[in-house]
DNA sequence: GCGCAGCATATTGTATACAAATGCCCTCGG
DNA sequence: CCGAGGGCATTTGTATACAATATGCTGCGC
């Protein structure tokens, strides 16, 4: 997209993700584009993106909020996104070619790199994970799905749930990713897509157990 | 939406749906202003709206163009749909209350007597055949879950398919949501998503079969 | 004849002005 | 005191003009 219109688009998703526009709050098309340095035509266009992609919800009479997530709502994207991820790790473990078996290898030696100093590198973590999932939905090879995961809370749920991510989540996720390694290469669907379904399981309960410590402590939300 | 968002996006469908947009040409905001009487904003939306709904395919510089599906991204298409409405059948089975219940055994009613006529009611059985399917969606709590489904080709693929119905399809989807009714009666979650799954893949079949044929006799494809 | 540069044109992106709809508040009547 | 109605303010929808960008063509040089 244009640069307008992308930047809109980040700015307003980092208003949201940071907590500076909190959940429930309304948003006004004029206001965002003052405040991004733009017109109200960019700001229309990154609203409407946000939307799909749940970040945002329209009243009615087609003013936007930015959304409130129960726990409920997040059990529900993530019971989601373990089936979609499970299916992708089916096909892929079906139709992975060796370059990106050895891709994949090699993004989770960075992940175990990142998670192994002294102070663990959560950026790189979640840039190299990012990268790993991604070379797993284009091994699956079906445009739809990919397009399904994507629209997904996704990056959202992601970012903030590694936020809280203790040195043990990360190794898990580093060994997990070690078996889904150990199906692709025998071209194991069913053990994949198992391994990918409690892959993201886990990451559920980690999730929601930093939603409820962050919920009895709610002035560090903003943080 | 709007009036002029509307009708845009509504024209636009139809040009699609009908052939008169052929898979693959190139969509010109202006002309399409032009041909619905609206200006470019409200078609940009209306655009907007059909990427997301996977009715358009936009290029890397941002040209919009008629989404070409072949064979097999209709096959995944209906894998996804497949799997997400027997998720949604699942958790409906869990969840619906005695109203909902009640209220597909009256969809499946008309569905019968639009079937069962001399000449079969197409359109009322597609309208009934909706509304069944959204109740379950609407039992199944899932708003995500309900987002995925209404973004999936969905109504697209339905509305096409269901021309090529043959009386026997027609007789054999009525006879499976009885079978759906069953399950949901008894709260059998692992039945109903089976029957989901199956009616789902029948489905995909029906529409394989017009798919081959009208590959066939390309001719009849604008009729 | 081939390839590349540069220009002309078509197309999308952005800004702005104005119209329509919606929600809010204040007043008036009961 | 409460509820209904009307008018004002806010917000979103639409039209249009202009800017930026991509594309394809034409002509020049090799």
């Amino acid at each position: 997209m244009s640069r307008a219109s992308d930047h809109a688009y980040a700015a307003i998703r980092g208003l949201i993700l940071s907590g500076q526009l909190a959940p429930g709050a309304q948003l006004s098309e004029e206001a965002l584009a003052e405040s991004c340095g733009v017109s109200r035509t960019p700001v229309r266009d990154a609203l409407r993106r946000l939307e799909s992609e749940l970040f945002i919800r329209r009243s009615e009479s087609q003013r936007s909020f930015v959304a409130e997530w129960s726990l409920n709502d997040l059990e529900d994207a993530f019971e989601l996104r373990a089936m979609l991820e499970g299916q992708a790790a089916r096909r892929a473990a079906e139709r992975i070619n060796p370059l990106q078996l050895e891709q994949l290898r090699s993004h989770n030696r960075r992940i175990y790199e990142a998670i192994s100093a002294e102070e663990p590198d959560v950026t790189r973590f979640l840039e190299h994970n990012r990268l790993f999932h991604t070379i797993i939905l284009d091994a699956a090879g079906s445009p739809q799905l990919a397009s399904m995961l994507g629209l997904l809370i996704e990056q959202a749920v992601v970012w903030r749930t590694a936020q809280s991510y203790d040195r043990d989540n990360l190794q898990r996720s580093h060994h997990e990713h070690e078996e889904l390694l150990a199906a692709f290469a025998r071209s194991d669907g069913v053990w994949a897509s198992a391994i990918m379904t409690a892959h993201i399981r886990r990451a559920f309960h980690a999730y929601a157990d930093a939603y409820k410590a962050q919920l009895a402590q709610p002035q560090l939300s903003a943080a």
